[in-house]
DNA sequence: CCAAATAAACTTTTT
DNA sequence: GTTTATTTGG
């Protein structure tokens, strides 16, 4: 029965694979780890596998379950999985991340546990409120983010807990006592408001099938995206979904575990591999995203981590540029540098590289405000992801709150929030009064106005005469009406009230334009404009869903009745909580190509040609709270890993903030960085013809010809990277003479004089002179700069790869095999026992002890301790660190078969870089240096005009960045750029 | 008891 | 800059 599939077809599938990933794909094991590096075709593989379980193995599609992490991650997983299986059948597969999946079942079967049929979702503010109100209530005041952390890691850890944790929570103080307290009232105020959280999603879904193991007994096979941030509840809930057949595969990378703080485990993956003897690992190494560049400097960064599972990376593209370090004065001068530098990109690829290829990665989604404001100054078109979110508005919030009351008039919370908005007279102390006799009289708010208002039940609280008047008018007939229109249309024959009918009715009912117009008489129309993209957004949610149907439906399953959602209203709100952002309008995507901002977070799985890593300082990343470093070593490693082509980072030497009279305070580069920061370039690199037309063949885009790209270029155009001080500290040179001009030198010791490998002195001096002049000095000297910066680099070059020689003999001793990994290493189980066994996974910095001598049996199997033994000085050039390296080389020499694109690109380069690949770095780069001189005197003379142009507002000084105009759009206001928005403070309210 | 105005503290990452 | 606690005036 299933269509047996052609050879031809089959063929199409594999030939699109390498081998590692067609074994993955094909594999019959029954449970399949993939070990997949970033650029490793990951995403590709699933969705292969997939095709391959149900149009080979012959699965039907609603008996397979792809869970991801995100929801972002589950669309493009689901269109992906669409384009290769055809006939719409990727809509029987249960997808989605975890929380959406919960949630189906519960929606579908919560009823046999007890589960009341109309639950909502209390998403992040709801809980927290929740929380303080209950540790308000305590007399010993706990602090609610901390009994909120810790009844969420409660959740999440599942239910397989283990005792000695039990044992050691008993035994510290009873200030655990006071958590379970809390705990207990929090659930129970859930239970009353008929409120799931995230974690009960799964929690209430994990009981479901562990009880009702029917429920899912049609599922064949369980596929998991982004294996390493699952947590243990998370993990249970997988092996449920796949308790019938036991076959799962799961994909994930350790080193790009960056959610341990919402209790993710790497552990996990050990946990599988332990509970699923059978299961076939497979490792996915080459990487197609990055030039090799990237990835050396971020496997330099990512072996910082010495209790890693060490894994290869090996590049499929050629060296590139070299990743940026680059410092700045300020973080405003820092996105203003940003700017100039897109821009170059921009202009000197001749169009073929756009805003779209572009993305700024940010620790935190705070860090924007300099970004945002530099990019709206220059008119440059951006978005950002994570951070503030469309739903996060006030406004939004308050209709949604409006909806959650209609669907569910129990819910307290958001009664609570939108009583007294519009303003009805009711103040924090009333509201709070009726909360507080709601709950002692066991009903809800809700509840008691009606009652109190229809004179059944006179409330203790006093309600004043107006006060009352408002209520029943403005709030609890309106919204009873609305309510009733949904039974009615729900019922047979009724007259359709739509989910955009309610909202409008709403909006009037409440009056809703008027109230923003009173309270935000600055900016309402823009607020109103947010309401009405409320309203279009819910329209496309009601067509998408009207349109593909079964979407979100589950499989029937004999013998057992599910509860069909057939309420448009209670899905959107859950649409609303668990996906957290509106869905951005496809056609907007298309038209306007625009920069990406976004935090490193919501970043992960994507990839830009160009990246732009600010703020790499200590404080940023490592951030301040965080408590895992390892953490965040790896977060600075996801967002390198990114890039396919250009990596910058960067980093402001001073702090933005201070007073203007004390002395600035410094940033100190993050010590991820720090120890390497040599081998980055000091400023963006040359971008001449075949620094171009490589990028090209990375992306398969077609490069204008030169004349056509020169001929583009305005006149004011700089085409270096010369606008910004490569140093911005010499500009502090006057009365705080900290640095005492030591480093000072007569320009004459310029090039050619590289000694220690310090940043060329001789530079710096002219630099400082005046930033305007900057550009025209550098550019009417283009030879001078460039030749200066080449020996910076060939001498940044030779340190790294003496080390990489160094490494290279350590290790040619103990693996001349070109196996993948340290040939003692053999299996990913194997490092996992020693890990479990040699430290209990705590790790910390303290790896710098002979940890092996320590360490007892199974250590062994580890491949670096032996060097870490040999104490080095310079942490970052010790040889193990550049291991990764021999592979490599090696590895594409000895591919025996690569496609034949590869296999000309090899024979094209090394004939003409060099003849010894593994010195081949320094050539090259010499060569790319070389070439880039020949901007033609045109040009620099064309600069030297324009430099008067182009110093307007470069300057690092600019403080007190306004608010660019630009985005600022008169007329009709495209979705997305209402999203935009940088200038208007989102006022996002965390809860009450 | 409510609303407006002023002073102080705060500021990861996301489902 | 922004949310929250406090004070003052109605």
């Amino acid at each position: 029965m299933p269509p047996p599939l052609l050879s031809s077809q089959k063929a199409a599938i594999l030939s699109s694979l390498n081998d590692a990933q067609r074994r993955a794909v094909t594999s019959d094991a029954p449970t399949v780890a993939i070990l997949a590096g970033p650029g490793s075709g990951k995403t590709h593989t699933l969705t292969s596998r997939v095709v391959w379980l149900v149009d080979h193995v012959g699965i039907r599609p609603e008996d397979v379950i792809v869970a991801t992490f995100t929801v972002k991650a589950a669309r493009e997983m689901k269109e992906r999985i669409g384009k290769a299986l055809g006939n719409g059948r990727e809509k029987k597969i249960v997808l989605g991340n975890f929380h959406s999946i919960a949630r189906r079942y519960l929606a579908a079967y919560g009823r046999h546990i007890g589960l009341n049929q109309k639950f909502g979702i209390a998403d992040d503010a709801d809980s927290r409120a929740i929380i303080k109100r209950i540790c308000n209530r305590k007399p010993v005041q706990p602090d609610p983010a901390a009994v909120r952390a810790w009844i969420s890691k409660k959740k999440a850890k599942g239910t397989e807990v283990d005792k000695k944790n039990a044992r050691k929570d008993a035994a510290k103080n009873k200030g655990l006592q006071d958590l379970e307290e809390c705990y207990q009232e929090y659930q129970s105020h859930l239970e009353k408001s008929n409120l799931l959280d995230f974690d009960d999603l799964l929690v209430k879904c994990v009981e479901l099938l562990q009880k009702f193991p029917s429920c899912v007994s049609n599922i064949q096979t369980v596929l998991i995206d982004e294996y390493q941030d699952t947590n243990g509840i998370q993990y249970e809930l997988m092996k449920l979904f796949a308790q019938r057949h036991k076959r799962i595969t799961i994909v994930g990378d350790p080193d790009q575990s960056i959610y341990g703080w919402r209790s993710a485990e790497v552990k996990n993956l050990w946990r599988f591999l332990a509970d699923f003897r059978a299961t076939a690992e497979i490792s996915l190494e080459e990487n197609y995203r990055s030039f090799r560049s990237i990835l050396d400097l971020s496997l330099l960064v990512i072996q910082q981590d010495k209790n890693r599972y060490k894994k290869m990376l090996k590049p499929i593209h050629n060296r590139g540029p070299r990743p940026v370090l680059r410092k700045l004065k300020s973080a405003s001068a820092e996105g203003d540098w940003i700017v100039s530098e897109i821009k170059r990109v921009m202009m000197m690829s001749g169009g073929m590289l756009t805003n779209n290829d572009v993305a700024v990665l940010l620790r935190s989604a705070s860090l924007s405000r300099h970004i945002e404001s530099a990019l709206g100054k220059a008119g440059v078109a951006y978005k950002m992801i994570g951070g503030f979110k469309f739903y996060d508005r006030v406004e939004i919030k308050v209709i949604i709150d409006y909806l959650r009351v209609i669907y569910q008039p129990e819910n307290n919370d958001a009664l609570g929030r939108i009583m007294n908005v519009p303003k009805r007279g009711i103040g924090e102390g009333t509201i709070q009064k009726l909360h507080e006799e709601a709950r002692q009289a066991s009903i809800s708010v809700w509840a008691l106005l009606s009652k109190h208002s229809r004179g059944e039940r006179t409330a203790k609280t006093r309600i004043a005469a107006p006060m009352e008047q408002k209520i029943v008018t403005t709030l609890l007939r309106p919204l009873d009406i609305i309510r009733k229109k949904i039974g009615e249309s729900a019922g047979p024959g009724g007259t359709p009230f739509g989910l955009v009918e309610v909202i409008e009715q709403l909006l009037s009912s409440i009056e809703f334009q008027k109230h923003m117009q009173l309270t935000y008489p600055d900016d309402h129309e823009q607020r109103w404009a947010n309401v009405q993209e409320l309203v279009s957004l819910a329209a496309d949610f009601v067509r998408d869903l009207a349109q593909s149907g079964e979407d979100d439906i589950l499989p029937e399953i004999e013998g057992l009745e599910q509860a069909k959602e057939t309420e448009v209203l209670p899905r959107f709100l859950a649409n609303v909580s668990l996906a957290a952002d509106a869905q951005t309008g496809d056609k907007d995507e298309e038209s306007k190509p625009v920069v990406t901002i976004s935090t490193i977070h919501a970043a992960k799985g994507l990839e830009w040609p160009i990246v732009f890593v600010p703020a790499v300082y200590n404080g940023s990343i490592p951030h301040l709270r965080a408590e895992d470093n390892d953490e965040e070593r790896r977060l600075l490693y996801v967002a390198m890993t990114r890039a396919q082509n250009l990596l910058y980072l960067s980093c402001p030497v001073f702090c933005s903030d201070g007073k203007e009279d004390g002395p600035p305070s410094r940033n100190q580069l993050s010590p991820f960085i720090e120890p390497i920061n040599r081998a980055f370039a000091n400023k963006g690199p040359c971008l001449d013809r075949p620094v171009m037309s490589e990028i090209a063949k990375v992306l398969g885009r077609k490069l204008p010809s030169e004349d056509d790209i020169f001929r583009e270029l305005p006149t004011m155009f700089s085409i270096e990277d010369n606008i910004f001080p490569v140093d911005p500290e010499q500009k502090q040179t006057d009365s705080t003479n900290e640095a005492p001009r030591a480093a000072k030198r007569p320009r004459l010791s310029g090039p050619g004089h590289q000694t220690n490998g310090e940043e060329i002195p001789w530079k710096k001096e002219y630099v400082t002179t005046m930033e305007q002049s900057t550009a025209f000095t550098a550019s009417a000297l283009p030879g001078f700069v460039s030749a200066s910066t080449h020996q910076a680099r060939i001498a940044a070059e030779a340190a790294v790869n003496e080390a990489l020689k160094a490494a290279e003999k350590a290790e040619k001793l103990k693996k001349m095999t070109a196996s993948k990994r340290p040939l003692d290493q053999t299996s990913i189980l194997g490092f996992v026992k020693t890990a479990s066994s040699s430290s209990s996974s705590q790790l910390l910095p303290t790896s710098n002890k002979p940890r092996a001598a320590t360490t007892k049996t199974g250590y062994s199997q580890f491949s670096f301790p032996r060097s870490s033994t040999s104490t080095q000085p310079k942490p970052a050039l010790e040889p193990e660190l550049a291991s990764h390296k021999l592979p490599t080389g090696k590895a594409i020499i000895n591919r025996p078969a690569r496609p034949a694109r590869e296999e000309e690109v090899k024979k094209k380069q090394y004939p003409a870089f060099s003849s010894s690949p593994q010195r081949a770095p320094p050539a090259e780069e010499e060569l790319e240096d070389v070439d880039e001189e020949p901007p033609e005197p045109t040009r620099a003379a064309a600069c030297m005009h324009t430099t008067t142009f182009t110093s307007l507002p470069h300057t690092g000084f600019n403080r007190g960045v306004k608010r660019p105009p630009g985005l600022r759009r008169e007329g009709e206001i495209a979705p997305l750029d209402k999203l935009r928005k940088p200038f208007r403070p989102l006022t996002m309210n965390k809860g009450r």
